[in-house]
DNA sequence: GTCGCTAACGTACAGTGTATAGTACAACGT
DNA sequence: ACGTTGTACTATACACTGTACGTTAGCGAC
């Protein structure tokens, strides 16, 4: 039996072909196996480079937020963060993976914290207190988290023309005496969905209210 | 062999006890097999009544939306968003498995168009146009999504001795030269994730935002 | 040259969702 | 009263999954 010869394996190979995978796969259908089949290796060589499944899945996350670009310099503070939660939001639908990845597991890994220091040090600049600006770095993160997790929803069931016919069908057969107001807006609410005016909207919300606050 | 009688089954109570077995042993962990067993039923009699196992989380899905009350009375409009969104985040809260239904499937049954319906006539009743009433209510909800997922997936960690000692350790771990707003406020990250402050934090920020166009 | 370390292997297990085919029972038309 | 039919449930099986355990073989160091 050829044995692959040693040290033909290492964890940024291991990360990259399982990202490779997941991309390909889709975040379901994604698994060790599979990885392990692709390199030419048995399932049982990537316990040598990580503990577990969970544990493949940081290292794949942690690798997807080092592609995430520093804040840009010499803009104000609140185009700063604009651009580091746009920049989030295209990654995330670059890597749909990576909205599953960051919801389900915590924050951990050097990219990752190099991403927190990032915006953090955009809000201390600009003057915020220290609790406050930790607060609203949470705030922004999920409300990225949570907007961009939703599109990407919406974006999957699009393209699948069966669950298209079933939502609309659900949505046409509500009874528009007892909901007058979904039926009223069925057109703006499935045209809304997603898309760079719909995250803009939001964050803009947020930093209207940010700025609010900073102006009192 | 001794065959269950007949009709013994129901789709209402396949998921109330399908919801008791993910509260018990969480959304990973949970099983149509196991589900079948706690009715003491082989695993194929569900089929009767979910075509899959996605399609029983959506009924799930529906079945806990149907707790969420209705938007309060005699209010002014920012208020009824505010009971809404609080609402939604403390059953979020006492049904964890709730988020990942939200997040992984889109929206689809009576009780959950019932929710949506109730958000959006109070939007439309405070005077905004169609379009900007669904953007709005597309941005609550996606904020209340990611920012109670965060929640939960906070607290989860909390109550793993393990995994916060590894997230401390990360954290210090990181050189305070590269990191340094990180290291500053790493108090103040692990306080503020998570607690109603930081919900309301962000709730405010959307809804100042909101005032601030209406006013204009 | 040989020893030890460890990377990769093979095997095995307990579990998953679900396709397919079969079976027993309730209701119904006659 | 009696076959017929539809259907609620069962049995079996398949192709998977993650990973615990014990084994082997290749490589660097001595």
């Amino acid at each position: 039996m050829p044995r692959t010869p040693r040290n033909t394996l290492n964890s940024e190979l291991v990360v990259r072909t399982a990202l490779e995978l997941m991309e390909a796969k889709g975040a379901d259908g994604f698994s060790l196996r599979g990885v392990a089949a692709e390199l030419g290796v048995g399932p049982m060589a990537l316990y040598t480079y990580f503990r577990n499944k969970d544990d493949l899945y940081d290292a794949i996350r942690d690798h997807l937020m080092g592609l995430m670009p520093p804040p840009p310099d010499d803009l104000p503070w609140p185009d700063q963060v604009r651009s580091v939660c746009r920049d989030l939001r295209i990654l995330m639908l670059q890597h749909p993976c990576l909205a599953q990845l960051l919801a389900s597991r915590p924050l951990s890994g050097h990219e990752t914290a190099r991403v927190a220091e990032g915006l953090l040090s955009v809000l201390r600049s600009a003057g915020f207190e220290p609790e406050i600006a930790a607060r609203t770095h949470t705030t922004l993160f999920t409300y990225v988290l949570g907007a961009t997790t939703w599109e990407i929803q919406m974006a999957h069931e699009k393209l699948d023309p069966d669950a298209l016919r079933r939502l609309r069908a659900s949505m046409e057969s509500l009874s528009s005496r007892d909901f007058p107001t979904v039926v009223e807006l069925a057109p703006e609410l499935s045209r809304t969905t997603g898309g760079d005016k719909q995250f803009n909207y939001g964050l803009d919300l947020l930093l209207d209210g940010l700025a609010a606050r900073t102006a009192s």
